[in-house]
DNA sequence: CCCAAATGCTAAATCGTTTTCGAGTCTTAA
DNA sequence: TTAAGACTCGAAAACGATTTAGCATTTGGG
């Protein structure tokens, strides 16, 4: 690898010279600082990142962290397309991204080590248990940090417009005719609290009422969960007309029950998902869904995070919303 | 932060007999060193990951190239689970992964030099055109490579079954008493390739011919080619009984049209996927499919890749590949 | 024509580690 | 008693860059 040393001695400079030439300072002649810069790309020059990073405590890169309970993250499609979001973002912006985690190797490490140790610039957190001390930790260790889909005091974030989608949701049902509406809601999360709290207060704005045993929890993607919630729906004796699913993959588990008990879609029942997965899309029936604006999330997020990041002074902590819109598939039946 | 030098202070020894303590070294007394060690920890200490890679040369991180045409290997199931794979057998080594790309803020490099700059110890390809000149310089520079799915000469690999994988389905039709059995198979790529001579190769074992018009291409994961080549198959006057697509997505594409041609599956056509994604289990009727072991994939990549990075002496060139299972779902109906 | 200010460049320190080599001390065996 | 090893330990160089402070040289104003 070639080194600014080697190109001070090719050049008859000093490396403090060419390091100026190469980062474009000002007190260097116009003609010197091209001869340098041309026989730097000439001679195949790129920067040690590690060096930069020791002499400068800035590494262009920036961490992530990114996984839940079950360790699947990237399974969730919604949470690959926050992922992908903010990969293309911090990249086009000149970082590199670097998952955290707590095991690297044989010694185990709170997130805010891990993060040292890499010298992480700042750090977006999403799709994880925001409860965790290690998370509270992290959040206060003076690293910058945005949230996604969580809000924490002092900290900036950026969250999916939850209350307005399950609002249009149900809107979006009633306005096909049902008012008999269950929701089986994700278990406990602010993202989820959100969504139920819209839920209620959509159905109250519409004079509904329903029963308590319309309203159930299950875990995201949880099939059998979604598969048992689903059963005990049919089962009541004034059976909901349109079912609302955490999400997606549940959606299609819900679906699936459904018409294993000889029902049809939407005809008997109708169903109304949650992200806007590019099965639900495919599928037959296609599914009524909340298209989240999954990569703008994440755009978002890494957007910030690099505002804060160069600009310290120009930052002030924000609540970013990203709204989603109502995807229409079939699966909802005008009544 | 607390450095080496700190420690040094406190305990009064040199850096070098604190960075030998930690390292342990033998040129250290017992009790020196368990004190030093007692010292760092109280203190807080964590080593400074540009120092060692600036001093070593090794970073103790993986670069993973990961993109497709389309720049959305993420939303891929079956890529995202190599993904993991490989992040979790690399995390439990100690190693730490870095996306490689080659256009990192205003400058643009090619996938070596990004390699280069970042000083990643090693590399595994996956998921990318490997026709790419650009990944031939990476092959040949040097720094040690494990591909995923393609096989270079000289370069590590691991694969999956392909060719066992297409061969297991059409058994498995055959089985259920299906002679006409029609391919849509992905784009050009070894995996294609592979699968597509498993096919022919079955067929002709069985002894059973298919007219060439069973036998179509559309890209991966393009739902409007798949909803297009089944209408092409379902035309056709000899129609199939059976449908291969290239992976579970299309599939579901392709049970969406013909479901909406007024035909049911599996009592009037059956179909087969590829991959084994969770809607695949989900969905009604289940399909079908074959389970690529994704994670395994992506757990063996690493694995090898960390093994040629430790000890290169003892690290072979080898085709490793990772069988799939066919997953019976209720999409193939018994003739 | 002289002094001050601007300009162009360099030497050297520095970031936090690892590692080599030599020096000092202590055993042990001849 | 002494020479030769074993043990311990530290000084210093090195990795590849950035940055500060200062030295020359040129320029401009009075």
């Amino acid at each position: 690898m070639v080194s600014v040393k080697d190109i001070a001695a090719r050049c008859n400079v000093s490396v403090a010279t060419v390091s100026k030439a190469l980062n474009g300072y000002s007190d260097i002649s116009r003609e010197k600082r091209d001869y340098i810069n041309a026989v730097a790309k000439e001679m195949g020059y790129f920067p040690n990142s590690a060096a930069i990073a020791l002499k400068t405590n800035r590494t262009y890169n920036i961490g992530i962290l990114f996984l839940d309970a079950a360790n699947n993250g990237l399974m969730n499609e919604h949470f690959a397309r926050v992922l992908q979001g903010v990969k293309v973002e911090a990249e086009s912006r000149g970082y590199d991204i670097t998952f955290i985690n707590h095991h690297i190797g044989a010694r185990t490490m709170t997130y805010t080590e891990h993060c040292h140790y890499r010298g992480v610039d700042g750090v977006v957190i999403a799709c994880i248990d925001f409860d965790e001390p290690e998370i509270i930790e992290l959040v206060n260790s003076g690293i910058p940090v945005v949230t996604i889909d969580h809000v924490f005091h002092n900290i900036t974030s950026v969250i999916s417009d939850n209350v307005k989608g399950v609002r249009d949701l149900v809107l979006y049902a009633h306005s096909m005719g049902h008012h008999k509406i269950a929701f089986i809601h994700g278990d406990d999360s602010s993202v989820s609290r959100d969504r139920l709290a819209s839920y209620y207060r959509t159905l109250d704005e519409l004079n509904i009422k329903v029963p308590e045993s319309y309203v159930l929890v299950c875990p995201y993607r949880d099939a059998e969960m979604a598969a048992k919630r689903t059963k005990q729906l049919l089962a009541e004796k004034e059976r909901p007309t349109c079912i609302l699913y955490p999400d997606d993959f549940t959606a299609v588990s819900g679906i699936s029950v459904i018409e294993q008990e000889g029902l049809r879609i939407p005809e008997d029942i109708s169903v109304i998902g949650y992200d806007g997965n590019s099965y639900a899309r495919a599928m037959e029936p296609a599914l009524t869904t909340l298209a989240q604006d999954s990569e703008v999330l994440g755009r978002c997020a890494a957007a910030h995070l690099v505002q804060m990041i160069e600009k310290p002074k120009t930052a002030l902590v924000e609540r970013v919303v990203v709204e989603g819109k109502v995807m229409v598939g079939r699966s909802v039946k005008k009544l």
